[in-house]
DNA sequence: TCAAGATGATCAG
DNA sequence: TGATCCTCTTGAT
């Protein structure tokens, strides 16, 4: 269930498990033999995430770096180490722990050169202390596509998916729609400083909650969701539910290839500016 | 038992 | 824009 807060979770709990000791590596599945037998037995000397990808520096072998895509799955536990079940990609283990990937669309071994070139072209992350959000916004008011489509666009902005973005642009009530170089540079400020604290409340509770006080299940006697798909959202995977806030029903369509959720009357803002 | 779908991204045309 | 890859879960048959 990856968006960026699952990842930076993801290099905590790492850290917490195998930092500063050196890590069995093995692939139960095969495919990545060559890369676990170059990390086997390495101190891990530092973990981190930008947006969606995980990296992992093993003294003297080289940074683990994994992009875990739409289905992707490390389960941490604690030891004793079971038999492998299902497609195990990578297992680390150590004497108190053990780690489990599925599933992921990369795992690979890099060097620094290659690490740096990746973080080169990916857009700044909300949740590291280095961003910056005048590089997203160089990009975005230059733009007519969509601002639900730039959103997603990690050389952008990185580490947002479509559970964020649906939401981010309900709380700003801004359309998905509204062409990057018409969304106002406050707009813009307000969202990033929205995501901010959406996905640190995200890294501390591996949840994607959203809805304010007021629209809790609780404060509106309503059920909570059940599916385990982003907590409590306004417009998430809701479509033809009734939007929390004006009672209109959420619509969905497909936006470059993904899903897109708004509700069509709070969500008018940039609905009529041109680019 | 099987197909569809999922918080992603790339590539060909 | 559509096809493709990755794996597992859910719901329909």
């Amino acid at each position: 269930m990856p968006e960026g807060h699952t990842l930076h979770r993801l290099a905590n709990d790492v850290w917490d498990a195998f930092g500063g000791r050196p890590v069995r590596a093995s692939s139960p599945q095969g495919r990545f033999a060559e890369g676990a037998a170059l990390l086997d037995g390495h101190l891990l000397r530092q973990t981190e995430a930008h947006g969606k990808h995980f990296l992992a520096d093993f003294e003297g072998a080289g940074w683990l770096h994994i992009h875990l895509g739409l289905i992707g799955k490390m389960d941490i536990r604690p030891a004793p180490v079971p038999v492998p079940v299902g497609q195990v990609r990578l297992r680390l283990q150590n004497g108190t722990s053990y780690a489990d990937l599925r599933g992921a669309t990369v795992c690979e071994v890099i060097t620094d050169e290659e690490r740096d070139k990746l973080l080169g072209r990916l857009g700044p992350d909300p949740l590291r202390d280095d961003a910056d959000p005048d590089l997203a916004w160089n990009r975005i008011h230059r733009s007519k596509l969509p601002i639900g489509q730039l959103l997603m666009n990690q050389d952008v902005l990185s580490g947002v998916g479509n559970v964020y973005r649906a939401e981010v642009l309900f709380r700003a009530k801004l359309n998905p729609m509204t062409p990057g170089n018409v969304v106002k540079k406050r707009e813009w400020q307000g969202m990033w400083d929205d995501l901010l604290a959406l996905m640190k409340y995200g890294v501390e509770t591996g949840r994607i909650d959203t809805v304010a006080d007021d629209h809790t299940p609780e404060a509106m006697g309503r059920d909570p969701r059940r599916d385990d798909h982003g907590g409590e959202v306004y417009v998430y995977r809701r479509q033809g539910q009734r939007c929390y806030v004006c009672q209109s029903v959420i619509r969905t369509k497909i936006l470059a290839g993904r899903n897109l959720f708004w509700c069509p009357r709070c969500q008018r803002t940039g609905l009529t500016r041109k680019s």
